[in-house]
DNA sequence: TATATTGTACTAGTTGATGTAGTACAAGTG
DNA sequence: CACTTGTACTACATCAACTAGTACAATATA
């Protein structure tokens, strides 16, 4: 599990591990079943408070990506979402919103990051 | 000035207001040139405290987004960009592979967010 | 069975961001 | 001149994030 704290970015420390985790499950990195790093053992590499790791995994898992089994460890879970079709569209066009108005007002054209969005989704493989 | 807070939002207030004003000009809602409401005016609008739209408007100044100039007034800037390209990629690819991300956990497929991101950009008309 | 491991829960405390409240001031307007 | 406007400053309260330490129940292992 390569995971890496940026300590000069304003995103909590939690959420950087969940923004990774998540990541690496999606890019296939991390695969259904596979067992995560323990929390003392990440703790002890990253240099940073146990408590913190049991928050991420805890909303990882309050997430459904992850299920956790005291005494075993944390491992992959399958993939699902019981949000609505609507909630899901709610979220992502927020977050589709906010960086195409970055990117107005970066003065990135349209065809540029047409072909950011086509390599994203190939490195993802949702093609 | 259509601007509205969202208390149950975990944005905070000031950046609420920064997404909002640079949502608008990115709209061609707020045209370049054009005085924004000035900062006692919003606070009493929002009910909020002038210091925190204050905040909000220093913030959008040094962004390069407005042009502040006591006595007179917050007014919409030119659209201009000192960053570097790969700064540019940097941010961006960021924001975008977040939101890739949440799709891939929330089974989107990628037909649908295609749809998606083509219709935000012909709704901030860079395509 | 006994021991170690693992995720979780809890308290206590520090730090920094956020927001409120109030005052004051320099620059521009009319 | 009086008035408006953005800015600056102090003081204060609240909350999220994080650290530190301890303890516990469930599981794995020898």
């Amino acid at each position: 599990m390569f995971i890496q704290i940026d300590n000069s970015s304003d995103r909590a420390v939690y959420q950087q591990i969940i923004d990774q985790v998540k990541r690496l499950v999606a890019l296939g990195q991390l695969k259904v079943g596979e067992r995560l790093a323990t929390v003392r053992e990440l703790a002890g590499d990253l240099l940073i408070n146990p408590n913190t790791i049991g928050k991420a995994y805890r909303q990882l898992e309050q997430d459904g990506i992850i299920v956790t089994r005291p005494g075993s460890g944390a491992f992959v879970a399958e993939l699902s979402s019981n949000l609505s079709d609507s909630v899901r569209e709610r979220i992502l066009m927020e977050q589709m919103e906010l960086m195409v108005v970055d990117a107005v007002h970066m003065q990135v054209d349209g065809k540029t990051l047409r072909k950011w969005f086509d390599r994203t989704l190939k490195k993802f493989k949702i093609e």
